[in-house]
DNA sequence: TGCATCAGCTTGTACCAACAAGTTGAGCAA
DNA sequence: TTGCTCAACTTGTTGGTACAAGCTGATGCA
């Protein structure tokens, strides 16, 4: 006998069909009620089972329309290549790429002069709560929200550099800007985390449970000073981030799994 | 009037309270019949609030114990220094580090030959199916759960360097097994992702329900050869990864946040 | 033809009840 | 003191019911 509570029964079982293809990515899975009837259990248990696998990322439901398996198709964002040091890009790196990959690049953009956060301060050398300039963005593929990101510009770098801190947007890219302003970023630390979501972040990138979210935090240099600090979000079953450390051979398979 | 349906009013109160540290991380919550008094709801309502901030890994739950608010005691590998490609470290680079971490490191050890999946195929060039030499370690910090690393090696690298495919540690270590034996490494290429954990990451890295994994995929290469390609998963909620890019100052803030 | 309505499907929310199973501390017995 | 049992708490599992709300296709009216 199977001493394995009945709903990790369903999931288990279920899981197990759609790894071997029975519903492929993009199908829908049978209704509540027909699982009940096929595992001879409560719809609640049925329905516990299935919430498993929606916090699993493996599913999501519709209300009315039922369960479907979900798809997951990944997008690779080189972050070595990202902002190339050498050959700095002119205007902005994300609408190049996401260009180059035959997708459509739109987002919205916002400039605010806010406070520095525990995290932010630590990383930009300044005290928490000093003032920062904050350019964000929220960005979308064909439609689909991406990514949100959050620059933030120390207030001393503002006033050397202060077309920063004006609500549009820099046209040549504000890498170029600052290059010209004399102060040219020689260097990154990026950090790379993951969570789940936020509310708000749920909310921005429309991502339900289950679907973790992919932190990329990168820090510029120029010289001994930090010249700005950005966060990155990404959906995590849309995103894969890269490096290349080292000689490597020209083309790399950037395979997918 | 609240449209918000009830069992997110309890939710979003509870994760504002967490948030405000009138539930330090560490501390117990009241118990869901105490929640279903002052919410006034029933238990079950109050049980899918719960359940919610289970998913988003703010809260985990042990029977006959209650529900606890996470800790977050994050490590950092920096992953561009992790092996050093100019002087590469005497034995195993994780053991090291975590050493220096003031921690105490654990692992098991066991070495199969398997065939190659479509993913593990693409990256090492090979074809699919064909014979591939893994090198699997579970790993520990603090007799704790911390990764699993699983590293391909293909076919034609282990008649070259047979020691791989013996079950025994490689007290050197293998890059520098390797380079003995003629094969530098000289680049990498890293590829981070997340995700939910599957049934079996959720054991061997003992994580519940709301904590997504990191998982960091590096291949290496000697020229046009690939060498190897290593999966490491990370319990996400205990890691985040670091690189460096271009010119930095010599200390930097590793700066908690 | 075109459009509005509605029946009948789907999942979402909310409640109730009962018992299983893990943890803890009080209290008793050796 | 030591060790055991057990009551009283905790969450886990499973069943039930009822109604709300979203989607779709059939139906029938204009």
């Amino acid at each position: 006998m199977n001493k394995q509570p009945k709903y990790r029964q369903v999931a288990d079982a279920l899981r197990r069909e759609i790894d071997n293809g029975v519903y492929p990515p993009g199908s829908r899975l049978p209704s509540e009620s027909e699982l009940s009837t096929r595992f001879e259990a409560s719809r609640n248990t049925v329905r516990s089972g299935l919430n498993a696998l929606v916090s699993e990322g493996l599913i999501f439901s519709s209300q009315g329309l039922g369960y479907e398996v979900r798809k997951h198709e990944v997008f690779e964002l080189n972050a070595s290549r990202f902002e190339n040091l050498t050959f700095p890009q002119n205007g902005d790196a994300y609408n190049t790429d996401v260009t180059n990959a035959g997708r459509h690049p739109t987002q919205t953009f916002r400039v605010e002069v806010t406070p520095a956060t525990d995290y932010i301060a630590g990383r930009l050398k300044v005290d928490v709560g000093s003032t920062t300039v904050l350019r964000f963005c929220h960005r979308f593929v064909d439609d689909v929200p991406w990514s949100t990101q959050a620059t933030y510009y120390p207030d001393w770098l503002v006033k050397e550099a202060p077309r920063l801190a004006e609500p549009g947007d820099i046209a040549e890219g504000t890498t170029r800007y600052l290059a010209a302003a004399g102060i040219a970023q020689v260097g990154y630390f990026d950090e790379i985390a993951t969570r789940m979501p936020t509310p708000d972040e749920s909310r921005l990138l429309d991502v339900g449970a289950g679907v973790p979210v992919l932190l990329w935090t990168r820090t510029g240099y120029a010289g001994d000073k930090v010249i700005r600090c950005t966060i990155t979000t990404f959906r995590g079953d849309l995103n894969r981030m890269s490096y290349e450390i080292g000689e490597l051979p020209a083309r790399i398979e950037g395979a997918r799994p």
